[in-house]
DNA sequence: ACCAGATGCTTCGAAGTTGAAGCATATAGA
DNA sequence: TCTATATGCTTCAACTTCGAAGCATCTGGT
């Protein structure tokens, strides 16, 4: 088992042990994403008139073959769910996918991507992939592509399967 | 090792050719990095009352040592100077920042972050990188780290480096 | 069958973010 | 010098996001 609560604070391993490589490699990766999201954001509202997340919603049904209920969608999309009616609302308007009951749960709302959604999708990939390979995979070698995939999918599961936010170590009203 | 990019070398993103192995890195990498950000946010909120942003904005103050202006606290944080402007007016009426006149340009404001503003920030630092080492590093060996910040720091510096956004790759009048 | 709690989704109000427009100052060219 | 353009920041309106509250349905225990 790894560590356990930090009792009283003398371990080393609980406190800020953050070696200068950590930090920038932190830093770093979360300047180089946000980059990243920025430019893909224009291509997409440019291209073809989504945000990242009506993508993203997009991509997921595209791939799923089939409707999700709303809180499929939901996951890996770290969006809260009044911030999901809120988008499938304007999708739906936009006429890319529709909503309808679910024969299994009533309470359920199953969403599915209509031709025209799929159409968009498939209009708007290529320039989408063509960014990514332009920002992200042009200065990465094949090596790079294969460590980085590894290490983000430990990263992934590793928060996946941690304690929700339970975990908060203190209540403390400041401020 | 890996494959160097080969061939006839004209064609730089034009082809849309993502390997499987890449679209699964940039997914996971998004997916991850949206994780992190969310349950650091939730970290900052509790323990100083702080948005990341507000965090971002006030750890660039704390290690530059001295006033920045609007726009060089806006590079690196991706964000707006509408929302920088926003941003700065909370942390001012919340006693953190100062802004005051530029010597050099009557333009130019100059943000300060106060002794106040110093202290939350160290006071909630601690959590903010238990946060990191438990979440990020935790599941990574030092070789990663050291791959994590090499290859993210190559994609940032070539992203910088990219013409910003006069760069469309074609205009196409979509839709 | 019943009731309590869990689950799925939506509505609502408050807060954050953005791009365009606006104002003031700075800089460069004629 | 004078004027056109660029730069630094703020204001404004529209949009997006979030968490809490609310409603309806499902599940399990009795």
């Amino acid at each position: 088992m790894g560590d356990s609560q930090p009792d009283a604070g003398a371990r080393t391993g609980d406190d800020q042990a953050l070696g200068p490589e950590e930090l920038d490699a932190y830093f770093v990766l979360m300047e180089a994403v946000s980059l990243l999201q920025h430019q893909v954001e224009q291509q997409l509202r440019a291209e073809g008139g989504l945000s990242y997340v009506q993508f993203q919603l997009l991509a997921r049904l595209a791939s799923a073959g089939g409707p999700l209920t709303m809180t499929e969608l939901a996951d890996g999309v770290v969006y809260s769910r009044s911030g999901l009616t809120y988008q499938a609302g304007l999708l739906e308007k936009a006429g890319l996918i529709t909503r309808g009951p679910s024969p299994d749960d009533d309470r359920s709302t199953l969403v599915t991507i209509t031709g025209t959604g799929l159409a968009l999708f498939g209009r708007v990939l290529p320039g989408h992939v063509q960014v990514c390979r332009r920002l992200l995979f042009d200065p990465l070698t094949g090596d790079d592509v294969g460590h980085l995939g590894g290490i983000m999918t430990r990263v992934r599961d590793h928060m996946r399967a941690q304690p929700p936010r339970s975990a908060a170590p203190r209540k403390r009203p400041q401020r």
